[in-house]
DNA sequence: TCTGGGGTCCTAGGACCC
DNA sequence: TCTGGGGTCCTAGGACCC
C-alpha cells in the first residue's frame, strides 16, 4: 500500500447544513431539523449536547436558543445526488454509504486531475461553489483510514494521510474512531487499559480476539496497523427491507396492533414489488413499554412480495411474541424487516386467477389475486401519489412521529 | 441516555444431513 | 453405551453504522 487515492467525502452536519443554505438567518445558529423528534443537529446545537434521535423537549432544555425547522426533505435528497455526481465526474469508482456519505477510488484518473490531495481539494471546492454546502473530505491507502481521516478533517476541512505515515497517524487516536467501536467495544477495551489504537495494535490479536470475539478482534487488529484493504464496491444492493414504527407507550390492544402491522408491511411491500423482489424470511421486533425487546423471525418455502400476505404473516409472529410474554402490558415500537430478498420474475397479468391453489378455497384470496391488488394500488400511486389510495384505517393514521419522507431519504437500494 | 428509522454483520445454539 | 467430524440452514439477540 504505497499509495493514497481512496478518498472519503462526508458533507457536514448535512440536513442542518441545507437548511442554513436555504435560509441564510439560519447560519450561525443553534438549529434542529425536526420536532417531537431531532432528525439532525447544526454544530452549533450539537455543541449543547443535540443530537439525531433526541426528543424534542430535552433538545430544547439542553440548548434554550434551539430553532426548530420542518425539514425539505426532496432537497436533502436533491443535494446529496448532486454532491456524489460531483465525485462521479472524477471516477466512477465511488461507493456510496448513504445520503451524504462516499468513497472513491482516483488512483485511475491521477493523470487527468493531479494527484488525490488536489482533486480531494478541487472536490471540496466545487461542492462549496456549486451547491454551497461544507465538506470534509479524507485521503488515504485505505477506505477506512480515509474515512477516520475525513473524521479527524471535520468540520470543512481536508487530511491527506501520506503513504508510510499511516500508522504514526493512526495510533494516537482514541480508539472508538475506528469503524466498529461503537459504547459497548470502547467500554471493554478501557476495562484492558486500551483508549488509543496504538494501545490495540500493540495487544495481542489472540488477546483481542478473547475479548471481542474472533471476526472483531481480527478485524480490529488489521484495521490497527492499517491492513484491511477493502475494494471500491460501486453497485451494493441491500439484503433485506424493513419498516418500524415507535408508539410511544400504548397499551397492548389487536386493532391497534393490526393498523400498525398494515402500515408497516404496506411499506416494506411495496418497495420489494417496485424492484420485482420479494423476500423467504419475515421478521417481526416488538419493544415493550419497559424498552425490552423481542425479535421473532419465520422463513417461507415461497418468498412474499404481497402487503396481504406479509401483513398476515407478521401479526402471526407478533401474536407469538405477545403469548410468550403474556406478562407485558404495553407496546412502544413495532418493525417488519424481510430478508433472503430474491429477484421475483414478473408474474403474467393475464394468468388466470384460479391457477393458485389456495384459491380453490372458499372464501380465500389468492396470493396471485392478491399481487394483482397490490399491483393496481402501486400503478395509482405512481400516477396520483402515495397518499392518493391505501388502507383506509392506515391512511387516517396521521399521527407518526416521523414522516415518509424522512424515512425514505435512508431507504438503501433494493 | 432510554430517544427515531433503515440497515449490516457477528455469535451461539439447535436441527438436520452426510 | 456414547463415541467422532464437517457442513448448512435457521432463529434470537447484540453491537454497530448513518
Amino acid at each position: 500500500m504505497d499509495t493514497a487515492t481512496i478518498l472519503h467525502a462526508d458533507l457536514d452536519a448535512f440536513y442542518a447544513s441545507v437548511e442554513q443554505k436555504l435560509d441564510p438567518s439560519l447560519k450561525g445558529k443553534p438549529i434542529a431539523v425536526g420536532g417531537g423528534v431531532v432528525l439532525a443537529a447544526s454544530y452549533e446545537a450539537k455543541a449543547f449536547g443535540v443530537h439525531g434521535g433526541m426528543p424534542g423537549r430535552q433538545a430544547r432544555a439542553l440548548c434554550p436558543g434551539l430553532i426548530f425547522v420542518g425539514g425539505h426533505f426532496d432537497e436533502y435528497q436533491r443535494l446529496g445526488d448532486a454532491a456524489i455526481r460531483i465525485l462521479g465526474d472524477f471516477t466512477p469508482l465511488v461507493e456510496r454509504i448513504s445520503i451524504d456519505e462516499a468513497f472513491a477510488d482516483v488512483a485511475g484518473c491521477t493523470h487527468l486531475f493531479g494527484p488525490p490531495a488536489v482533486i480531494a481539494a478541487a472536490i471540496r471546492r466545487r461542492v462549496r461553489d456549486e451547491l454551497a454546502l461544507p465538506i470534509s473530505v479524507g485521503v488515504a491507502s485505505t477506505k477506512h483510514l480515509a474515512k477516520i481521516a475525513s473524521q479527524v478533517a471535520k468540520p470543512d476541512g481536508l487530511v491527506v494521510v501520506e503513504p508510510g505515515t499511516e500508522v504514526a497517524f493512526l495510533h494516537p487516536l482514541p480508539v472508538e474512531l475506528m469503524w466498529g467501536v461503537g459504547p459497548a467495544t470502547r467500554a471493554r477495551l478501557a476495562e484492558r487499559g486500551i483508549t488509543t489504537i496504538g494501545e490495540l495494535a500493540k495487544s495481542s490479536p489472540a488477546a483481542v480476539a478473547r475479548l471481542l470475539g474472533r471476526a472483531a478482534g481480527d478485524r480490529l487488529s488489521a484495521l490497527a496497523w492499517n491492513r484491511d484493504p477493502r475494494a471500491i464496491r460501486t453497485r451494493v444492493t441491500a439484503h433485506s427491507a424493513g419498516a418500524q414504527s415507535a408508539l410511544g407507550r400504548r397499551r397492548i390492544e389487536a386493532r391497534m396492533i393490526r393498523r400498525t402491522l398494515r402500515h408497516l408491511a404496506d411499506r416494506v411491500a411495496s418497495r420489494l414489488r417496485a424492484k420485482g423482489k420479494a423476500g423467504r424470511t419475515v421478521t417481526v421486533r416488538v419493544r415493550f413499554g419497559d424498552l425490552r425487546s423481542v425479535t421473532h423471525a419465520v422463513t417461507l418455502a415461497q418468498p412474499v412480495a404481497a402487503t396481504a400476505i406479509l401483513a398476515t404473516v407478521a401479526e402471526d409472529l407478533v401474536r407469538a411474541v405477545l403469548r410468550k410474554h403474556s406478562g407485558q402490558r404495553e407496546l412502544s415500537l413495532l418493525a417488519i424487516a424481510v430478508s433472503h430478498i430474491e429477484e421475483q420474475p414478473v408474474v403474467q397479468l393475464d394468468l388466470p386467477l384460479g391457477l393458485d391453489d389456495e384459491a380453490h378455497r372458499p372464501g380465500a384470496r389468492s396470493g396471485m389475486a392478491r399481487l394483482l391488488a397490490d399491483r393496481a394500488v402501486d400503478r395509482i400511486r405512481r400516477r396520483f401519489g402515495r397518499g392518493s389510495v391505501g388502507y383506509a384505517s392506515v391512511a387516517l393514521d396521521a399521527q407518526r412521529s416521523v414522516p415518509d419522507a424522512f424515512r425514505e431519504l435512508a431507504e438503501r437500494q433494493l
